[in-house]
DNA sequence: CGTCATTACGGAATGCGTAATGATA
DNA sequence: TATCATTACGCATTCCGTAATGACG
């Protein structure tokens, strides 16, 4: 086989159409130039250069050989480029899970910062439950997950993304809509309720049972997805409590009420990842966007 | 710069992800494939696998790199293939170019005989007449003409390829039409004829000169063109002295009728280049239709 | 005899294989 | 302790540059 080299030197020679010029050009001296071309004809197997001791000719073999050794080393000097820009995190494959709720607050800020800031980087999105997210993370089919807590911190680094307020979805014309004030614990005891899945939807299901007194004979519905529930509630098949970016699904017939019992934000959302970063665009994103890891 | 046999040692070891079978399957030992790697590593100036001892695995660049390594390898064993069969003659390119009159009889067998021989050689086809074709053949931009004598036997080299009778033209109708034998020289003292260039058409005005007893006088016009003299005779203008492939014109208003004054096949089209062949087609093609070359 | 490519030759660098080392489960 | 990659070292090969040769106008 031929050296990268060699076809430097050929190309030198073919444009140059003169050893001595060529070797110039290549920073070297005659013979070596003169040797490395010979080496080349051999290993191809064919003429590349009439040279009759006055000039120096490309012969026909030498004319479509040289198209392809430009080609060849155009091909090598580019793929180090591409390699590198991987590499460092400006190109490469981010895939990111985010769960149904985080689609409707955070994700599309997230995707335009990170457009912005690593332009090269093409992103794949998955709608995943955070339990889907968190092993997914860990098989390494997922880079990053916008998903709630919690999680194993011995795993997974995270940083805080967003935080809301719980709310009380109920259908129009319910009898607490339109009250103009925060509805109380003690109001919701008599309601029928959606419930969320103590499996799929674990954070939210300890969430509500940790802040508000539910009597389990009233739930009437357990679902995982925020957006079924709520379409659960504009049926009227009952009240549901849902973080506050649920006002952004823009469903028809239901209202959102604060609750007195459940002050501040509790719901959280964080951006999380496997604490060894195998991607370097991950790695990059993290650190362009300060989600500091240690 | 990275060498060829860098990218096929990182090719076998992420293909097999274990530099021992790798460096077996390349029939090496283990140290100085784990040095190329390293080598390659450090001009693509990434990291390309990534060793934690116990296994080996292809970082992103890697991935991305093992792509760019294949085609370079892939383009590598092909370029001389190509440039074999252009120095062999299997492949490239033949400018072949005839007379207007060739063009009826021999070309079209030649052609078809070059491209089962040669099936890959393209080939470029430029109607000339044979002066034309002689100076293209001189200055290269002409590798074969299919021409008349004469021509420099020290620069050309010629193989005959074709001899035909000279017949005569004439309008449909002609007094010496339909008569059913062969013209003699003194039956067409009086009348009126087309005739070819001396210049442009040297070959066959010199054949016509020393073969008829040509009155002067009756010539009414002179032409280079066969098309064009059969056209005139159509047009009743005259007759003229034609080879006998004329007939597969096909021309309305014309009969050819053999000539007693010019027996046998004088008319000779020859293949001819130039004897310095530059062309490994050309060269090919001599050796495969036996048209000797010394 | 001047130009330009090639061959001759000596020294430096590259690259292999064997042996030793290191790291990990 | 076994496995597997890496470093250490000695030897053969490769490849450069200088010098000499050869071919051609």
């Amino acid at each position: 086989m031929f050296t990268f080299d060699q076809l430097a030197g050929f190309i030198a020679v073919a444009e140059e159409l003169h050893f001595g010029r060529a070797a110039e050009r290549l920073q070297m001296t005659q013979p070596p130039l003169s040797r490395q071309i010979q080496k080349l004809e051999r290993s191809v197997g064919a003429e590349l250069l009439e040279r009759d001791n006055r000039k120096v000719q490309l012969t026909h073999a030498g004319v479509a050989f040289l198209d392809e050794a430009r080609r060849l080393l155009a091909l090598a000097e580019r793929a180090p480029v591409a390699a590198r820009r991987i590499a460092s995190g400006r190109s490469g494959l981010l895939r990111i899970g985010f769960t149904a709720a985080s689609g409707l607050s955070i994700l599309g800020p997230l995707l335009e910062e990170i457009s912005t800031r690593l332009p090269d980087v093409d992103i794949d999105l998955q709608e995943l439950v955070t339990g889907e997210q968190i092993q997914a993370l860990q098989t390494g089919e997922l880079d990053l997950g916008l998903a709630r807590p919690p999680f194993d911190r011995d795993v997974f680094d995270s940083h805080l993304l967003y935080r809301e307020s719980m709310v009380l979805a109920v259908p129009s014309g319910h009898r607490l809509a339109g009250l103009g004030r925060d509805i109380d614990n003690d109001e919701l005891k008599d309601e029928p309720l959606i419930m969320h899945s103590p499996q799929q939807a674990r954070y939210f299901y300890d969430l509500v049972i940790r802040t508000f007194p539910i009597q389990h004979g009233n739930v009437v519905h357990t679902v995982s997805q925020i957006l079924t529930m709520v379409s659960l509630v504009a049926a009227k098949r009952g009240v549901a409590f849902v973080p506050h970016s649920a006002t952004a699904l823009g469903i028809q017939g239901v209202e959102f009420l604060p609750l007195s019992g459940s002050p501040g934000e509790p719901v959280e959302l964080h951006a999380i990842w496997n604490r060894k970063v195998a991607n370097p665009a991950l790695r990059r994103l993290l650190t362009e966007l300060d989600y500091q890891m240690e």
